[in-house]
DNA sequence: ATAACTTTTTAAATTTTTTTAATAAGTAAC
DNA sequence: GTTACTTATTAAAAAAATTTAAAAAGTTAT
């Protein structure tokens, strides 16, 4: 006997109509006739079959452009809640969201060691299974689990190749079969792109290269409006390409990597170097054995005019301008973004990397390009984790929100 | 009174359908309803319907696989040819194929000098018509003009910032209307990826960089099967990403770009001073004054052995090789092919490429990247420029043929 | 204020596509 | 050499989508 469910181009009009929504807020029938290529009557169908099943609403009419006014369609509130997570080497958040990004309960910020810890993918587990029962919200609300993660990671068969060891069994299905939500991986500078692209200062940008400006620094890339993540999905592993000859020593056992030329650990490592031989700052009183904590200082106090912390900041962003001149002369981006920690001091960096520009790139492709500064700071990697979710909405995800909800989908048996 | 084409479903399958047989060569119904998820009938349909319209022949039955044989379809030989474009600085070749890539009269060269000759463009078309006139091919046989050329190119719009002035009118469109045949252009590197992705030795790799190894150093990209372009259409220089610190000067005006310190031009230079220092070489006979004819020279005499050009052209591949590091870091690609001229070079250039690569590389990245070398040659811009036009096979380009031909497309008239 | 024109939505008719079933043509095991 | 099982094509029936037409709800110019 063998199970086979039917209407499923049907199906997945209205799964794109969902993602639409979520993305657009808001849409008319002849908007989504529009943008799907599909008749009226189709998209009415299938709105009128998602208000059945509770995913859709009327929300009101919008201002009319010369005729009737449209009845513009939303998404449910209640409906949809998304589960997003961002993770660092040191510490975790976790987060519930409604359809419109807005938390619906407090970040929970948790310790979690992801270096040589056996147990840290237990002890995610139990903190996102602790969260969701905190909150109160039925798991079958939950459209799904995106977490964003430092490592070498491929997002498709949902493995992370540098921490959280799952073994055989790839780290999305385990955290999916312990939770009980559909759950999406991806690199952290990955997401930050999509949530500048989708909800950020890039918003609806075709090719974007976005700058994870942290204790290293990433590269997520949005190319003809996707990401892009290569062919492993190594992509964008930036912070280690060769910029100088003999330069630093880097993590990863190279000499001359970005990363260890210019990311804010280095900048830290610089301003202690700095202080003990005696430069006069308003960083001379900082507790100088934790680089980290460093590093937010002198961000702190370059914006607040330091001289020495300008001068570190300045001098680093010259060399990520060398290497943003590689970027450009390879992807041609219709914009480039700073993002990431490191974004609170975009203006500071903005000079030296445009100097360093001009220097570098032949003039057509620097004029061609435009730098911009993230206004999503801290929240771009949750806000991306949501979108991970929303972007893998498909039938496994619908059959999971609407296994306990009201209606259940149209199935037919073959004989 | 409005026309109105019916059917633009049913032509667009149709059009999916001879670009597919273009690259597969045959298909059955069963392939092509598996490929376009489409029903059987569907299918069966509109190849029928392209059988009438003369694109389409039977072409036998395919071996069993366990069942009934398939009947294979392809494309009528007679029913379509492309006419292909390879330019570059000094030289044009021109050439018709057909369906098979195969060319159906001698390949016309002319000398063609591209910068500041005003008159370049008229040259080019009156050559054009030339060669289709000397064919005796009907220009309502020929699908289209596919064009790979230097410079800055929007292949969308078709236009060529840096040659052939078209003035406001894009330069496609100019030669369109003087040949009666719809015209495509693209950069020549990215014409050489789409040969070596569509019918060299990359074949249906989804995530291909390809280095066109020459005067200068072009990079086509393939990112998800697809050529990419850019914002701009400038993606891909390559030639002028900044390599080392103080370097030999370019003909951008910056210093340390790749293609002043390892394009072939280069070599030759080297090898000209090396031999007027007296170095003992093969190539000490060779004409010094012309720098292009010298390095060809360079390039046989590695190939035959001679130490002192392939010294040469190892100091330039590990030059190469360490920009493709940078690549590599970036893209995360399945395979890099060295193409273009220097292609014939390539084994020579390998062991250096490898050698940068491995000093350069996160293990992990240089692992799983597969470095090939082109076996299309000199051939693989005018395959891809053939690929670009049925990339591109549309109505337009359908209705172009058809309008001649035997039957024409179904129209209504709108009261 | 009214006529003329837009835009959106709904309902009925038509077209298109897919599903189903039947037929044809082959392979592989016994 | 049957029999059971696959695979491919064709034709008729069923389902789905689109087109067409009409109605509803506005805007704008006179």
């Amino acid at each position: 006997m063998e199970l086979k469910v039917k209407n499923v181009k049907s199906a997945e009009l209205k799964n794109m109509i969902i993602k639409r929504l979520y993305f657009d807020k808001a849409l008319s029938c002849a908007d989504m006739s529009e943008l799907f290529d599909k008749s009226v009557p189709s998209i009415s169908k299938a709105v009128n079959e998602l208000m059945d099943e509770g995913f859709v609403v009327e929300q009101g009419y919008a201002p009319s452009s010369g005729g009737r006014r449209p009845l513009m369609y939303s998404l449910r509130h209640e409906a949809i809640y998304i589960l997003t997570v961002a993770m660092d080497q040191l510490s975790t958040r976790i987060q519930i969201v409604d359809i419109l990004n807005n938390p619906v309960a407090k970040t929970a910020i948790t310790e979690l060691k992801l270096l040589n810890n056996p147990s840290a993918l237990q002890t995610l587990i139990d903190h996102i299974n602790d969260y969701i029962f905190s909150t109160g919200i039925p798991v079958d609300k939950i459209a799904g689990i995106g977490i964003g993660m430092p490592g070498f990671i491929n997002s498709t068969e949902g493995y992370n190749y540098t921490y959280l060891d799952s073994g055989d069994e790839s780290l999305t299905s385990v955290i999916t079969r312990e939770t009980g939500v559909p759950t999406f991986i991806d690199n952290d500078s990955s997401l930050i792109a999509l949530a500048e692209q989708k909800f950020g200062i890039a918003k609806a940008r075709k090719d974007v290269m976005v700058i994870n400006l942290g204790w290293g620094i990433g590269l997520g890339m949005i190319i003809n409006g996707e990401i892009y993540r290569g062919h492993n999905g190594f992509a964008g592993e930036f912070s280690h390409i060769p910029l100088s000859e003999d330069g630093a020593l880097c993590t990863c056992g190279k000499r001359g990597c970005l990363e260890a030329e210019a990311s804010m650990l280095v900048v830290a490592e610089k301003a202690i170097q700095g202080i003990k031989k005696g430069h006069i700052s308003s960083l001379k009183n900082i507790d100088i054995n934790q680089s980290k904590m460093v590093g937010d200082a002198i961000m702190e106090a370059a914006n607040n005019g330091d001289q020495f912390a300008i001068e570190l900041l300045s001098d680093a962003g010259y060399k990520i301008g060398k290497a943003l001149a590689i970027l450009i002369h390879i992807m041609n981006p219709a914009s480039i973004v700073l993002s990431g920690r490191g974004a609170v001091v975009g203006k500071i960096l903005l000079a030296p990397i445009q100097q360093a520009l001009n220097k570098y790139c032949i003039p057509r492709l620097a004029n061609s390009t435009e730098l911009l500064i993230s206004d999503l700071g801290f929240n771009a990697e949750l806000i991306g984790a949501a979108v991970l979710v929303m972007e893998n909405f498909d039938k496994e995800i619908k059959n999971h929100l609407i296994t306990t909800n009201q209606s259940s989908m149209e199935k037919t048996t073959k004989n």
